[in-house]
DNA sequence: ATGTTTCCATACGCTACCGTATGGTCGAAC
DNA sequence: GTTCGACCATACGGTAGCGTATGGAAACAT
């Protein structure tokens, strides 16, 4: 007790700014859904008070909006290295698109968290801006395949569905859907075949 | 104020059963979420007090165990009901199964709110008995239509996981997945080639 | 009609969280 | 080294919900 200097928490004993809330915000959101971003638990986690949050964001749903901000920012950087994965065939590289998707959806929960909390209007609006674009993206892929594009978008969106409902699955009912190589073979193999 | 009779809620006046509550509370449920069965609000719904409710229940997780134990039932019902169904074609029962469970899950969010409460232990339980007989009825079908059980499980999976997927999107994104009289056909297709 | 059992109303305490108010501290600029 | 503004701590009040306690009212049996 003669050293103030060890506070019970990390060795974090820095000053916050904004963003240091809002990527705990966003991990909080992955942890534990839309719920998990609460303002006094996290200062605890962060080593600080309610005071320090009130001093950078007028209330919480401007943290939720942040978080929200930094995921679409994450989300978007994904896919456009996706799109730049030097991968030419527009086949191979749906493949590896699918494999890296439903792998990553398997660890992280976070997608699965905001389709939780698809109420909020700002969680909503975030997730339609991304999944226009995925399925957009999806179904140029298939347009270059040779589909026409009502056949492409719909194809676009049987892919996109199924990795969301697979996500979903892999969360909920971990049993049900154990890994199984040949799984995206035959789903690749379903989506292709003319 | 002279009469007493006319209480400011509904005409239903009577004493409550406990699957009265149970009722309602997977109607809250099914509009609010998990979060939505929560006994004070409900007493209101109902027309009456957390007196009642406590009389009936040791506490408000109970009140969810009564709900989803009704859910699973009902939903065991539609299942043996889609067996039954006068369709002795494994086809044309899978397309009539597809293209009622995307319809239904367009309106009826029940579904979607128990994937986002997964959270609880309960409700995973549930999901996880019945994700399992249905995937299992679905390998069934494609079994009894000539694929061999491996293939015949991940074809169910696929159904299956297109189908939440499905269901999530209609209600996180409408827009995303209009409706398309071809999508259902399209994903036929892909699931029937061999 | 009276006593029992069943069912409900009300009041209370408790927890978790949001947001405000206000004063304190620390570092940088002068 | 004082001053000023950025940043944080603490105390406070408010809301929503859970669960308990206890006194009644309603239904039913006798």
């Amino acid at each position: 007790m003669h050293e103030q200097s060890a506070r019970p928490k990390r060795p974090a004993r820095k000053r916050l700014t904004a963003d240091d809330w809002a990527d705990a915000a966003l991990a909080a959101l992955a942890e534990r859904g839309l719920a998990g971003i609460s303002v006094e638990p996290l200062a605890v986690r962060l080593g600080t008070t309610k005071g320090s949050f009130y001093w950078h964001f007028a209330n919480r749903d401007a943290l939720v909006a942040a978080a929200l901000a930094r995921w679409e920012e994450l989300s978007t950087e994904r896919i456009i290295q996706a799109m730049e994965a030097t991968e030419p065939d527009p086949a191979a590289r749906l493949g590896a698109l699918l494999r890296g998707a439903t792998a990553s959806a398997t660890e992280d929960p976070l997608e699965v968290r905001l389709f939780a909390a698809a109420d909020h209007p700002g969680v909503a609006a975030a997730l339609a801006r991304v999944t226009e674009r995925r399925i957009g993206y999806l179904a140029h892929l298939f347009e270059l395949l040779g589909f026409p594009p009502p056949e492409a978008r719909r194809r676009g969106v049987l892919a996109y569905t199924s990795y969301v409902g697979h996500a979903q699955l892999a969360h909920a009912v971990p049993g049900s859907v154990r890994a199984d190589p040949a799984y995206v073979a035959a789903v690749m193999a379903a989506l292709l075949t003319p």
